[in-house]
DNA sequence: AGAATAGTGTCTATGAGACAGTATGGC
DNA sequence: GCCATACTGTCTCATAGACACTATTCT
């Protein structure tokens, strides 16, 4: 292998989640140059001996302190221009993590700052390397994959209600949906949540009915993104 | 960088086309080991100051001997599994390429033969490497696609009829169409087709109308697969 | 004329969106 | 009682699918 360009080789995370109404991402603070003191999307090197996505899952579980099966993680696109990390030739593998709201904003063990920041003040630029771009890459998926996914309800916790699932979806487009069309339409849609008999207490308003995930990869019909010139 | 463990990199390419009512895929015979003898994705190794995407094009180009302008090319997928190649960890960047049917399925500059192979005929387990699985990715892309994108016209020439553009439906998502309200769909979208003034000669029939690719970079209202259980 | 393909019109069933109205909890 | 939230029902409009019909060429 000594006849081939030697390259590294990271991964680095969009970990999206749902908090207060807002969409967030877990960003670190950088503590060593190049981009000392810069936000930068959690990551790192793969091993040698490391799959991809198992350097992608350990960096999640470094970061958030949260076991594995939780969420949902998937590839988003590699990239590896030239120049894009100053120490040589760097290509990242980016993974698309979406998460519920998790109790703490853990510091990580590198030592440098963590936490979870609105993506609605995340300024052009301000992030580290070509991270704006890998960032702007894991919300369009997002968005576009609530549309055809269940995925909408790795952002909640394991038993939620309807109405969670639809800030969920009003989070993430950033638009309002009408609670009982939505109610309609989730349940309606096969495989999509299931119902998990038991209702929550204590919130103001008729309790509501708790469901889970279903079993459908895929919605059919899929959830429209109301308004026009989606995309 | 010598801190950091050392990967190769190359770029292998899903190249299909519309061939006769067949979805067919550019393959090539591997001259040296391993896997000497077996059908493999076209690729190589990426160049220490070479963009990702470049190579992809180079390799495109060098396969086919098309300039790089004609038809749609995108990043699909990065395969790293350790052990995917027995010459040592080699990270692969896939590429998607959907081409128009092109003349020649040249014998490429690598000196080892290539060609169009339909799809439908290549068993499981017949490629070499793991590009079985990046192929079965680049089928699922390119069929989702269909439906939310105008990429079909990436499979056809400049200027093509809407029977044309039915047919590449047809033969990537193996369904028969209506072809009247295909027509209607297709031209009732905007921005996915618009009319290029001429009408063709010489076939049977009433001469068509042929169309150009419209601006639109994604279709509202998408082109639904028929049939049940998609996906 | 007849065959073949292009393109239009019409009907129907389904689903999205708007929104009235009912159910069930806390205070 | 009042308020807040959950949930159901109804109406209307748009669109997909089925398919009859017209248009324009070649042989």
């Amino acid at each position: 292998m000594t006849e081939y360009p030697p390259f590294a080789v990271t991964v680095d995370l969009v970990v999206l989640t749902v908090r207060e109404d807002e969409l967030c991402i877990l960003l670190v603070r950088r503590g060593v140059p190049p981009y000392h003191g810069r936000w930068a999307l959690p990551g790192g090197f793969v091993g040698i001996d490391e799959d991809l996505a198992d350097a992608a899952a350990r960096e999640l579980t470094e970061e958030t302190g949260v076991p594995e099966p939780i969420g949902h993680l998937e590839q988003l696109g590699t990239y590896g221009t030239p120049g894009r990390d100053p120490r040589g030739r760097v290509v990242t593998v980016a993974y698309l993590a979406l998460l519920p709201d998790l109790p703490p904003p853990v510091a990580g063990t590198d030592a440098a700052a963590a936490d979870w920041l609105p993506v609605s003040r995340i300024a052009d630029a301000e992030l580290a390397f070509d991270h704006d771009v890998i960032l702007a890459a894991g919300l369009e998926r997002a968005r576009a994959k609530l549309e055809y996914t269940p995925l909408a309800t790795a952002f909640c916790p394991a038993e939620f209600t309807i109405a969670r699932l639809r800030t969920v979806y009003e989070t993430v487009w950033n638009r309002q949906l009408d609670p009982r069309n939505f109610h309609r339409k989730v349940t309606g849609t096969p495989g999509f949540v299931e119902p998990a008999g038991r209702v929550t207490e204590g919130d103001r308003g008729r309790p509501a009915q708790l469901y889970r995930r279903g079993s459908a990869d895929l919605l059919h019909p899929p959830m429209l993104r109301p308004s026009v010139t989606r995309g």
